[in-house]
DNA sequence: AAAGATATTGACACCATATCAACTTCTTTT
DNA sequence: AAAAGAAGTTGATATGGTGTCAATATCTTT
């Protein structure tokens, strides 16, 4: 009979990717419950009822990489906004997309509370999952200070010598940190007021 | 006899202190040499030429007790110019104040870069070293919303619904990230170019 | 000299990670 | 259908760190 390496039938892969679910739910919850550290490999592939031994022939990586998996769909949602239009033409324009651009980020804050509340803790604790945040940050700035390059090319800007990714830093890293607020539930400030002084001190500072 | 409880002449007293210091000491050399984490009890003790357990007697918080006493004295110096006049009548005095301290908390960074870039790792590593620098944030930030707060009432500001605490978070979180990276070597731009471009879009952002 | 106080010490219990050789289960070959 | 091979599972184990503690040494006071 001709091989058939991809046989969906195959019971062994079926097993395995029934592991893999298994392992990734029962990571999820307790990851939520008592956070990165607290969590072990032992706890999860107890909860997932798999021998100990098998979490790591699933994931090389160990807890990063389980975490890695989980959290990934979140930064998809992110990275969304970052992807989203930001090309102006006038201050007037650039408010009100600065503003929505915030208002967004805060709520995906708020959306994806508790799995932001760990990441920032896995941020501090793993080298991997600090690097795959800045690889995300870098793509925001990136796309800022294009704008911002932009804005200054269209003789929009009060200077010509600003420097875009200090200007575009202005804005997001003012945003990130209160995501990480509202997501660590550090502040009780109502979303929409802080897009709408960052967008107000962003915008008049950058614009004529 | 009278008994002298800070009898000077305490030949215990005498060594314990003489242990102290050699803990921190070669502590310190380590830190720098090997981070935080790689960083470790057996380590230092080895190096201090002393027990194991010793480390243990002078410091009862372990590796963070004794990464929190060589890092204050570097935080003195950031609080400095927390504590430092911020006091303005006029936008042109705010922005020559704000860019002159941003310029020296960036110097400061410069400065004692080695010992911050493993501040950084331990942050995110330790609660109660995160903790302690929060706690070295909140003062920042409540000095630059008091004068934003001030300018508004002047009505010095372009608007009078301004949240103080955001519109500080604009120069404080940022100027804190670019600190983190001229620390962590992670930008080549001149600290002045930093300084100039940020006290700008504050400014600017906040002033009418 | 005895009692007490202070500081030192390293063996040890503890806990989490990552590995691996043995094993089970399923598929392919002959 | 039996043998060989491939895929996935397993938990005992090595490793490496932390923090504790009972024993001990050193110095001071009674």
């Amino acid at each position: 009979m001709i091989k058939l390496t991809h046989n969906l039938e195959d019971k062994r892969k079926v097993r395995g990717e029934h592991s893999r679910t298994k392992i990734l739910e029962s990571a999820k919850k307790l990851f939520i419950e008592f956070g990165f550290k607290e969590t072990t490999i032992a706890m999860v592939s107890k909860k997932a009822s798999i021998g100990y031994g098998t979490a790591y022939t699933h994931f090389p990586g160990g807890k990063e990489e389980i975490f890695l998996t989980i959290i990934k769909e979140v930064l998809e949602e992110f990275y969304q906004i970052a992807n989203g239009e930001f090309t102006v033409n006038s201050k007037e324009e650039s408010l009100a997309v600065t503003q929505r651009n915030i208002e967004n980020f805060l709520k995906l804050a708020i959306k994806y509370q508790l799995a932001l509340k760990v990441l920032h803790e896995a941020i501090g604790l793993s080298h991997i999952i600090n690097e795959n945040w800045q690889n995300f940050i870098k793509k925001f700035i990136e796309r800022i200070s294009d704008n911002v390059k932009q804005a200054m090319e269209k003789g929009l800007t009060r200077h010509k010598d600003f420097d875009p990714e200090v200007v575009a830093g202005v804005l997001f890293y003012t945003g990130e940190k209160y995501m990480w607020k509202v997501a660590l539930k550090q502040t009780d400030k109502d979303y929409r007021v802080i897009a709408s002084s960052l967008a107000q001190m962003y915008v008049n500072g950058l614009y004529r």
